[in-house]
DNA sequence: CCACCCATGTAACTAGTTACATGATTTC
DNA sequence: GAAATCATGTAACTAGTTACATGGGTGG
């Protein structure tokens, strides 16, 4: 599993509380990833019990706010997962099944549904976009901001195609 | 969930063995969502329980084989789900947790990785294509068929995004 | 003082994976 | 007669979701 490799690698970019995981998982790997906080803390728990992470209770925090912190062995085995191939995933989505399905048993007036779905693709777009000419509109970038771009770069193009086929769909659907 | 749902979608189309559903799983809907042998018997088993399918003995066929047939309960079940909205799904992609902690940690020779999985996304861009030029390839489509292909173009415009994405990464990775 | 955000967790359930198990039929 | 494919399943584990629970701090 990797959600562990995920919150290991935020951990690794700066020292966090669970909750702050939380937030941050949701602003940068979560735009391809969702984890709830249960499993945030359940996996935090895990790695500790590992030696991967530490945990220290804040002071001057609030009541039982704990900073988790990547430790030596954490990084190792990120380096050691990071190295280990790993399929390509899918895309798994139900609006193909659902297409499936209406090919398959009629007409399920499913274009209002795609139009709600090219709304959100739209927004996403716009959203990364703004990320991108905030951050990365500079000329020369060091290494590692390539490296963050890239990832963007990767949202950016998925959404983009998903604008695309769902314009696709919307026209079929809506012949008479 | 909708594992049932996709099964489901499946049967409607024809009526299959687990076996067979499988196979065909992995060739249709597999394109974008992977389930084993396991898990699909599972499922029927509790479908049948559910009455939105029903199984029965093959004559002629080999030992305890069944053809499992969608029931009118399943296909409503089907129609209901269809027009209930659904999140788009996030592309979940380790590469990008990989590169992240690239970026963080440095240098993780994920070049290798990301050459090897171009070849993937080509040789699934040429089964598509394939598929595309023997099925849809006539002049005029029945709604059916333009929206099956509809299907097919989201996996086409997937794997040519990732194919492109692969190599915008190679060339940043491969600087020296 | 009320609503909202910060902050942590437990419990129960559902979905997905991996390992193990069995045996028949077809093809070479 | 051996290997591949057809065909079905159980068991155990891992991952992800949903519901419930608690309480402190901040801003209006």
């Amino acid at each position: 599993m990797s959600l562990q490799h995920a919150l290991l690698t935020s951990l690794v970019e700066k020292p966090s509380s669970g909750y702050e995981l939380a937030r941050r998982f949701d602003k940068s790997i979560g735009f391809f990833w969702h984890a709830t906080h249960q499993q945030i803390y359940r996996e935090l728990a895990r790695m500790e019990q590992q030696g991967w992470v530490k945990s220290s209770a804040v002071e001057g925090g609030r009541a039982g706010k704990r900073l988790f912190e990547a430790q030596g062995a954490g990084q190792e085995e990120l380096q050691r997962w990071a190295r280990e191939p790993s399929e390509p995933s899918e895309l798994r989505d139900e609006m193909m099944v659902k297409l499936r399905a209406d090919a398959a048993i009629g007409p399920l007036g499913l274009a209002q549904e795609i139009e709600r779905r090219l709304q959100l693709h739209q927004q996403k777009l716009r959203d990364y976009q703004e990320i991108e000419e905030r951050d990365f509109s500079r000329t020369t970038l060091s290494r590692e901001a390539q490296i963050r771009y890239l990832i963007l770069k990767a949202g950016i193009a998925f959404e983009q195609g998903r604008i695309a086929w769902s314009q696709d769909a919307l026209a079929i659907l809506l012949q008479e």
